[in-house]
DNA sequence: TAAAATTAAATTGTGTGCAACTTAATTTCA
DNA sequence: TGAAATTAAGTTGCACACAATTTAATTTTA
């Protein structure tokens, strides 16, 4: 082996390192920022992924599972089981849509309505405990949209 | 309501849309970038979960599970059953730490280290499917780490 | 030094997360 | 129009991910 390709195989090998992934710290960060969810959440009896679901629906009202999905990044195999879980403890309603009978629409209760005033100050709760400041999330938050786009 | 009350709870509310969360940009984020690696992965019969663990085991040989763990951010309940399947695999060879019992050291066999052959193409894949500059991708890697520091 | 506390793995149970497939409804187009 | 293609949910099976608990070994300390 040439010096000019044992120089490159080590650069090949330095970049399987786990601190030169890009890849891992996503990963990790947002398991870790799951994590200080889940006291919050635990009070409201729900898990992260049945809140961002929550989210969506406080914000639109009534939605299918499709456009859910496309929202949220997740398919009817994780949402089908999710969503029968949260109907079943009364914060929304499933039904064919008529016109349609392909597509399940998915309505928020009064219940489900009612909830978003317990999760009120979670967003804050959460910010407290994250030491970046203001610039910093804001440039995070315009990455990681960016990375989002171009996937 | 006064108008300054109705004020602070429109802007509460606000806080709980998603598109102004950190969390879930960086949790679609994740899943979006592992996504990208399976087709990848596949060719190596690996997870995602188990391509990082091989990538610890690439840079140390040897390591018991307690550190293996505070490595990849995951415990006992993950690694265990992951680790007896890369076992099975023929990369790794697990067993008890004679000086204490309680540990269990993992180390890498031949056919564990000759993987990293086939697996040094995945970064520079996986890089050129990310449409961000080299100067993004480092400030977006520096983000990440300064934000599980203070998790 | 012997009981109490701590520690590392393993186990158990629940909840995603997703690929692959099935089912049923709708749309396309020959 | 009627068969073929497409689409939306649901189902199945596998692999995490983690809280909570258990087991066994080691360390602390009364």
């Amino acid at each position: 082996m040439t010096q000019h390709e044992e120089q490159q195989t080590l650069q090949t090998y330095e970049q399987l390192k786990l601190c030169n992934q890009l890849c891992f710290p996503l990963y990790a960060a947002s398991k870790e920022v799951v994590k200080h969810y889940r006291p919050y959440l635990k009070k409201l009896d729900l898990t992260y992924t049945q809140y961002i679901t929550m989210m969506v629906l406080w914000e639109k009202r009534e939605i299918n599972i499709k456009e859910l999905g496309d929202c949220l990044y997740l398919d009817s195999g994780t949402l089908t089981p999710l969503l029968k879980k949260l109907e079943s403890k009364g914060y929304l309603k499933r039904s064919r849509l008529p016109a349609d009978e392909r597509n399940v629409m998915v309505t928020l209760t009064q219940t489900g309505s009612d909830l978003r005033q317990e999760a009120r100050d979670i967003p804050g709760k959460m910010g407290t405990c994250v030491k970046l400041s203001q610039d910093e999330i804001q440039e995070l938050r315009n990455l990681l949209h960016k990375l989002l786009e171009t996937l």
